[in-house]
DNA sequence: GTCTATAGGCGGATAGAC
DNA sequence: GTCTATCCGCCTATAGAC
């Protein structure tokens, strides 16, 4: 395998412009879309010809592919992931506030985020692998997190703590989308503390009968 | 306004190719999304010629937008509906889930919703006007209708009916779009029912200390 | 109102100079 | 490896016959 300036063996061109093509493809393909997006757009975005494009990635999906799969692995990849551990130590109610809230603040912290679930929910379709890489990587994050969380802390005696971080990451992820990603703030008002709220006491408050 | 041969004044065209048109548009719109979908597969899908459906909707923005604006309206509005009122005397438990199981119901009911969604979700940075019309025709419905529920059930007693509403379709949707949209089953594998089960019973289940 | 035929442009992808 | 220039097909949209 050659080497590059860089002195980075992984790869075979020179990765500057591999990471240019990649960081236009991003701006791209995130705001239009797979099919929307051109491949003269990429190339004007990376700041190199679209022969330098295609140097570097077969066609069109092979980029799109490429570039997906590093968001997925690695910009993204602990974007709903759980809290420090010294959050840990804190009562129940307040675990899960925390969380919530940083996953709710996906929105400030990665503005890109919202566009790139936009692009990967609709081309599920076309791309079954990619959102499959997606539900490995982001989506099982949250809910392992959660998971374990629910089945290791004390406080809570959950009957299935599975299913439970299931309506926990539904419903947080949820608001994202009716809110944020379908534009519903004013259809369908709501404060995110008191979502979080409601749905923290449904999970901490204990039951009265435990079969 | 036109007459025309069914007799409705409602459309200048006639009505038969209009509905061809839409027709042919929401099969290929539905299964390949806004942009990678052409007038030329329209047309062919509607079997008329593609000067026709020029004649019928000013260009391919306007047939989406009236396209997807009638299946909001029509095809898909009751999709997450409530239950019948018959169910509605049945114990809290019963109702709810059952409201579950239809809204999961969906994917076989109507076999096109979910591409319908994807859509819906892709497009939605650009058509966010075909986004609000999702929340307030569908995502709202549901809402609506639980909320309803919640507040004048009497053995709920709920301290927030509304978020707790946002909670259980949040729970389901979320539950439809990664084990079926984005072909989560095998990767996080969990049955129906069961989610279904702890949904319900954090919500029917009474709390011992009510503030 | 509906068709066939076509304009005009932009798309993905490549040839060949350097 | 990167560029400029280009191929060629498919795209949206329309002209004009009937």
């Amino acid at each position: 395998m050659k080497q590059t300036k860089t002195g980075r063996a992984d790869r075979s061109l020179s990765s500057e412009k591999t990471e240019a093509i990649l960081k236009g493809g991003m701006q791209e393909f995130l705001a239009h879309g797979y099919a929307a997006t051109s491949m003269d757009r990429v190339a004007i975005a990376a700041k190199v010809s679209k022969a330098t494009v295609y140097n570097h990635f077969q066609d069109k999906e092979s980029l799109f592919n490429a570039l997906i799969q590093r968001l997925v692995e690695h910009k993204f990849s602990t974007i709903f992931d759980g809290a420090d551990a010294q959050i840990l130590q804190m009562p129940p109610q307040a675990v899960l506030t925390e969380f919530a809230n940083r996953a709710l603040d996906v929105g400030t912290q990665e503005p890109q985020f919202l566009n790139f679930m936009r692009v990967i929910l609709g081309e599920s379709g076309r791309f079954p692998e990619l959102a499959r890489a997606f539900v490995r990587n982001i989506e099982q994050t949250a809910f392992k997190s959660l998971c374990q969380y629910f089945t290791h802390c004390p406080q809570l005696n959950l009957a299935d703590p599975e299913a439970t971080a299931r309506v926990f990451v539904g419903a947080i992820v949820h608001f994202l989308i009716v809110q944020e990603m379908l534009h519903g703030k004013d259809i369908l008002p709501m404060e995110r503390d008191r979502l979080i709220a409601t749905l923290v006491n449904l999970i901490v408050v204990k039951p009265t009968e435990q079969p």
